[in-house]
DNA sequence: AATCTATCTGAAAACGTTTTCTCCGCGAGC
DNA sequence: GCTCGCGGAGAAAACGTTTTCAGATAGATT
């Protein structure tokens, strides 16, 4: 249906101050039309006389009207509410993330409930509940630990569209949307080759968690295109500043002919750990090791070195993150309604589209910075 | 009204897939049992009979139901959920706050709208706005530009109760909640005098945004309270790295004898750029300087040298901000209705609770890290 | 046996919107 | 002179809950 005349908007400066909870039918009143008109100069998809319109407008403002986003929501099915879910909202690379959706949310008129599932599948799955009931149109879901069953269950409890973003959910019946780690550690290999480096070490993060495991194994392959054969120092463990200071401490104790001189680490923390345990070995970055970090949140750059890092594409994937989601939400609406009564007590597995959304995979690319320099004489020497 | 049974929680293993858009009346349905009866059955404030209780739960957990939020709060006027509007979520003392927040929300069961005003008056306003129409319970706000006009106007239209946190707003009618600056700063003071340090300049924010200035005036009034009489040296700027730089530029061009010995900055950033245009002009910290930041976010530490800060009390600060909207919204739900019809066209200026709510200060504290030490040799010297 | 409670249940109203349906008036086309 | 279509307005039905109100059943008390 198009719409006859601009919706009224609710700038800033013109409402006034009124009593709490007034409703179109107050409006109406005032305006002395029924409420059907206010409604339609509301929404805008049905024409009001010039008139009408006027005393409509008025009164709204005169009366301070906000209208009630629940039983708008109710009558028409949507809220232009997305969910949000993620493990820490205080790590900064989930915060910028965080930052951009907002962003591009608002631009679409959409609001964010945030959710932080502190790194539990039990709370994320609670989450995951609540956003039902409140009847998101769509959820991002940074996944801390849910397994692709229970998610899956849930997801046919919902009618919102759910993105998996960031980490990758394998079983999952919904699309995906991530970083790939390959082009950046490609490049960092190169980036450490070029600078004469030949020995690079990995700190890579815990065994087992899928992310964890692509992000290795894109460095491993990496290393293997660069014709590297030797087998790479490894360390693993959590993405912590610990565990950069336990690899750190590893590394120390290495005789240096072994030692690596330069280290990748998977994670953005256990970079600044390593750097500041090498630190206390008497080791110096970039001089005697460069080090190698992960995401490029802002405080990379503060850091001193600054962090050369392998950077993830933060706002392009906040932005690509809600666009697909809209557009998961468009693909849904067109949908044929679903297939009438089901058989009582079918389990149905309804897939939640027809025609399945495409996972996406941004590129990460390195960010040189003062963390990486040349290889130690000692080691070019040996090189030459 | 008492309860008579626990309501029916929802958790996470034992929902079962199913269609989506189950109603309660599916619900009653599938139980055979009115629509009432299964509503008692989840809010649990009237008595079921034990087997029909039985029954709908099944009901529920077979068919998967999850209750409309909007159909609820349409019916019962709350909404279970708070609004948080930021300035920026990407700043770590924010994401932070943000993140104990929530978690404290959800302890009492609230959900956490978040707003991110990218600091801007419009943005913030249009929020406001739109939080209402959300029919959000309370809200809490970190005020960017907003003027007390603006918001209290704004605040009469609402039914939420709304509490200004960390940056205070003169004028505005409602409570306060924030950090008092000045036993922090007291404490850093005595700490550099009892260093030896005599001559300590500050980094201070913009002139004129209130935080900024309150901040400001308790080190001065710190350092008068420790009895130094000598006007301080002082650099202002935006609350960022740059403002950092610059003064450690304007540092490095005083004579020796006239330099501090210690730079208390009013912000983190400032403080990490301090630090590094000091190094590059080849003046060591602690060791020729001696410097102390504010905020204590989780970088403070990560720094190198790590961050000696006046810290705000961030736990503490989220912890009672959800308390005290609690708090507030209990107070409003006691209250007489408000006075019945006002009189056409009448501004009403009711104040959101008929007993004010009081501001309420939370005492910042000194973390000593590495970035403050002993006063150089020669400004000891002179000293003894 | 009749009444009185206490406990439970269901029908229906309400919450504040949007939208369908009906109706009205009016100018255009036959 | 009708019908047709159309711009415009209002009444009323829906959306999915909670809660009030009125009954029903059963056990206890007279």
């Amino acid at each position: 249906m198009r719409r006859h005349r601009r919706p009224v908007s609710f700038r800033a400066g013109k409402l006034v101050a009124a009593m709490s909870r007034v409703t179109v039918k107050d409006v109406a009143e005032k305006a002395g039309v029924s409420i059907s008109t206010v409604s339609r100069v509301l929404t805008g998809n049905a024409p009001v006389s010039r008139e009408l319109h006027r005393r409509v407008v008025e009164a709204i403002e005169e009366l301070g009207y906000r209208p009630n986003a629940l039983a708008r929501g109710l009558r028409i099915r949507r809220t232009a509410v997305l969910g949000l879910i993620v493990p820490d909202i205080a790590n900064p690379f989930f915060s910028q993330l965080a930052r951009v959706i907002e962003q591009h949310a608002h631009l679409h008129g959409y609001s964010i409930l945030l959710c932080n599932s502190e790194n539990s599948r039990e709370r994320e799955l609670q989450y995951f509940s609540l956003l039902t009931s409140q009847r998101v149109d769509g959820m991002m879901v940074i996944s801390s630990a849910a397994t692709h069953e229970q998610l899956n269950r849930f997801q046919s409890n919902t009618d919102a569209v759910v993105l998996a973003l960031d980490r990758r959910i394998p079983g999952f019946r919904g699309p995906w949307l991530g970083a790939d780690p390959y082009p950046g550690a490609y490049e960092a290999v190169g980036h450490l080759l070029a600078l004469g480096h030949r020995r690079i070490g990995i700190v890579r993060g815990l065994e087992g968690t899928i992310s964890s495991d692509e992000r290795f194994e894109a460095i491993v392959r990496a290393y293997q295109d660069h014709g590297l054969s030797e087998d790479p120092w490894v360390f693993g463990g959590p993405y912590s500043v610990e565990t950069g200071v336990q690899a750190g401490n590893a590394l120390a104790q290495l005789p240096v002919e072994k030692r690596p001189t330069a280290v990748i680490a998977a994670s953005e923390f256990s970079a600044y750990g390593l750097i500041q345990s090498l630190h206390s070995h008497g080791l110096a970055v970039p001089e005697d090791i460069s080090v190698v970090g992960y995401d490029n949140t802002a405080f990379a750059e503060l850091f001193r070195p600054a962090l050369t890092v392998i950077a993830q594409p933060i706002e392009r994937m906040g932005e690509r993150a809600v666009e697909k989601v809209l557009q998961m939400m468009e693909a849904a609406a067109d949908e044929p309604p679903p297939p009438v009564a089901p058989l009582p007590g079918t389990v149905r597995q309804r897939p939640r589209l027809a025609v399945p959304v495409p996972d996406e995979t941004l590129p990460t690319t390195l960010v040189v910075r003062q963390s990486t320099g040349p290889a130690p004489a000692s080691a070019a020497l040996r090189l030459a």
